[in-house]
DNA sequence: GCGATTTTTGAATGATCAATCAAAAACCTA
DNA sequence: TAGGTTTTTGATTGATCATTCAAAAATCGC
């Protein structure tokens, strides 16, 4: 019988994630790790593999958690256009709080790694289609319901995937300096006037 | 009288901001810029002063050259919707292309950097200032010319910020995988129809 | 040719990096 | 207690990092 594990690793997942979402994936040393998990340098290399192998782990375990709450809300049953509003008004307040300014952790994996890293844009691209897979379920919910006006599903799709530009835009904007809430709210409120 | 400079620094920050753009600050190392710049690590000290010092003179450098061809088109005398309409469709083919997936550098540096460098923060925020001014100077003209339909001032601002969060979203969509295309014509057609 | 000045060269420096590894520790069974 | 297995510990390793520095080189004026 194997000496058990002395901690959790799944917790630890969501400190890696926090660590990697403030520093960037390339400016978060292995020690950075070490002291953040409060673990020793083996047993991190043991449980996860290597630092490459704990970044998508956590971004997994992001994409998981924190980043299902936007297309969990767009997928409830109810009415579509709510929901879509919420999201843009929740992302405003988010991204506008002190903790928000760092943004999201895919989006900024897509900027800094995607490029030269197969697996991150993998994960990338999948988040952007389950994002817009989300906005075109509330759309079509809204459409049935009457809250906008008719449009055809490539009209629906089309418009899906402008708000998700629209939401990613907010979280660049979101680095952007003082200014910042006056962009995101501008950026919102527009953003929701093509629903009419 | 001393020895004269062997080369030109100006062409080696585009070299640089090239490089920095492809791989990021972080994990672009001092050989990398060696080997890019054909520099020998003395000279490239000398005459920068350090990695990061390279890296600031480098995104002006992006700013003053790259980055001012929206704003320049933008602010040109004639109609300022087609001006608008213009840079979204230049975004689109730009961004859409092979190397255009890197996206624009100054987002990129917003992303990676400009939560922990104070100096790339207001870099950032200066260029952000900059492409809202160029689209409210083009709004307003359009307005004048009765290409858009009368809005205050403050709508005319509002506008502005929402179509620069467009272009920004659509800069994190330049990553966003092989449906990329797909997404920026959506996002640059729906956000024209915000001028109607 | 010498002196003064600045630049180039690229090896060297000390720090930091990601990762490894051997010994100790923790568990169970016989 | 011994044996088997896995985990923890943390010092060590070899590579890479950003930067420095002394000697050689390039220029001009005397």
């Amino acid at each position: 019988m194997a000496r058990p594990l002395k901690f959790s690793p799944e917790p630890l997942l969501d400190k890696a994630a926090d660590l990697f979402w403030r520093q960037g994936y390339e400016a978060t040393s292995v020690q950075d790790l070490v002291n953040e998990l409060d673990l020793h340098p083996g047993s991190l290399y043991n449980t996860f593999g290597d630092k490459h192998a704990l970044f998508m782990a956590a971004l997994d375990r992001y994409a998981a958690t924190t980043g299902c709450r936007i297309p969990d809300l767009l997928h409830q049953p109810g009415s579509g256009r709510r929901a879509i509003e919420r999201v843009f008004q929740m992302s405003v307040d988010l991204l506008s709080a002190k903790e928000g300014r760092r943004g999201c952790l895919i989006t900024n994996t897509a900027m800094e790694c995607a490029d030269h890293d197969a697996e991150a844009t993998r994960k990338v691209a999948t988040y952007q289609q389950t994002m817009e897979d989300a906005l075109t379920d509330a759309l079509n919910r809204a459409r049935t319901n009457g809250e906008i006006r008719p449009r055809t599903p490539e009209e629906i799709r089309t418009l899906a995937r402008f708000l998700n530009g629209c939401l990613q835009g907010m979280r660049v904007l979101a680095h952007s300096g003082p200014d910042a809430r006056a962009r995101l709210e501008a950026t919102a409120q527009v953003a929701l006037g093509a629903l009419d």
